[in-house]
DNA sequence: CAGGGAAATCATCAACTGTTGACTTATGGT
DNA sequence: ACCATAAGTCAACAGTTGATGATTTCCCTG
């Protein structure tokens, strides 16, 4: 990372408001910033870090590449923009927000419907964001980073706590229910195995749940 | 494909004969051959295809760089090479060893002794080069068959029948497994995310083994 | 002990990538 | 109407990558 990252007003951490600004017409940056974004994480996602071009997401959204380098400093300001963005949306991003407080249940009903809408929504492909190795030594750091708060989170959910020895042991659980998440979801985008790839929630809802539970609530 | 491949003796296909040439010490094309197979296979499964460089490959396997062109014609060549090594690896190691008549535990001790040596193993780093996508459509199939063989095995020695309906649910129940065990080994291998990268067996084991026989083997 | 031929290397090319500074154009306040 | 500023474009650089032809090194046969 470069220290003469030239972008404007709140570099990647921006996004959250575009509060009562009344959107400037056509030219607009907030726009645009979060066009580029969108059009990268399906790139990153599908295609992976390296084999995405700079050139080819701004030519997905219609503007030049120079703003890539203008608004997010790099490409990997960018797809950090983009982990940051897949962290939020994926209900990492609020600090309080779901976690301990809706419950393990809900928790995991969550996660078997960011699954089941795998291969048709665009928000699951973000779940394959995160296993996608880059080779690029800064993204893959950002990648990790973001997946252990996912992890912690959904431990904590599950009733893990950092000082408490005895719930050590969630952690290993909560990131194993996680891989089972993104090696389903790979198997149901990416490759396309059958009959996961067509399975719907009726028949994933009972084996992924009993699952989950077992991981994560073993004593219900 | 290029047709101006300059393989000296056989191709890509080659490895099964090496009838009674005595290999000649030192300077052996068929170790060169065989080694940059399997370093090439190491690094397109941890870092994808489009990442690795065959300046890589070959520096990992201590030749020059020309040598790649020179026996697979291109790197593309060189993943062919690498998926035609895992399918025959992966075809002829399979059929006889375990399935049914070991039974659903030894099977599922195999699984999980599998996902441990990953990080170290050669073996099941191919099975991480089966879930990347490559663009190549002549690998997309060998994969997609390859996972398909592999789930129906599972299945099987869990008790399903292809011909017994009663029994269908398991196939989607061994896809599960599968995808629990993939993302575990990219967590371990590519993401390096902790804290199951540096889990040992006795780590492993419990959780692992648990949810394997509630997927496999619920009345158990 | 030559000499042929394969094995491996070297140097290089052309294409592509991320990045950057200079330039152009629209926007909105005054 | 005017102009400072932000939004966006253009062209070019430096580094890397895959590929290739010429060259050297080594083994084996005769």
């Amino acid at each position: 990372m470069t220290d003469r990252t030239a972008a404007p007003p709140g570099s990647t951490g921006c996004d959250a408001a575009a509060p009562a600004d009344p959107v400037r017409s056509g030219r607009d940056a907030v726009r645009t910033r979060g066009a580029l974004v969108r059009a990268a994480r399906r790139r990153f996602a599908t295609d992976g870090y390296r084999a995405t071009t700079v050139r080819r997401i701004a030519s997905d959204v219609g503007v030049n590449v120079a703003l890539i380098g203008r608004y997010f400093g790099s490409k990997e300001g960018l797809f950090e923009a983009c982990m940051n963005r897949t962290a939020e949306e994926l209900g990492t991003g609020g600090p309080a927000r779901s976690s301990a407080a809706e419950g393990i249940d809900g928790t995991i009903g969550r996660l078997i419907a960011h699954v089941v809408e795998a291969p048709n929504a665009d928000d699951p492909l973000q779940l394959l964001l995160l296993l996608r190795s880059s080779g690029d030594e800064n993204a893959d750091a950002i990648r990790r980073r973001t997946l252990q708060t996912f992890t912690e989170r959904l431990a904590a959910s599950a009733g893990w706590d950092a000082a408490d020895p005895a719930t050590a042991g969630l952690l290993l659980r909560a990131q194993i229910a996680i891989a089972t998440m993104l090696g389903l979801v790979m198997l149901r985008t990416s490759v396309g195995a059958q009959p996961a790839a067509s399975a719907t929630i009726g028949d994933l809802e009972e084996p992924l749940g009993d699952l989950l539970r077992g991981l994560l609530a073993p004593d219900s």
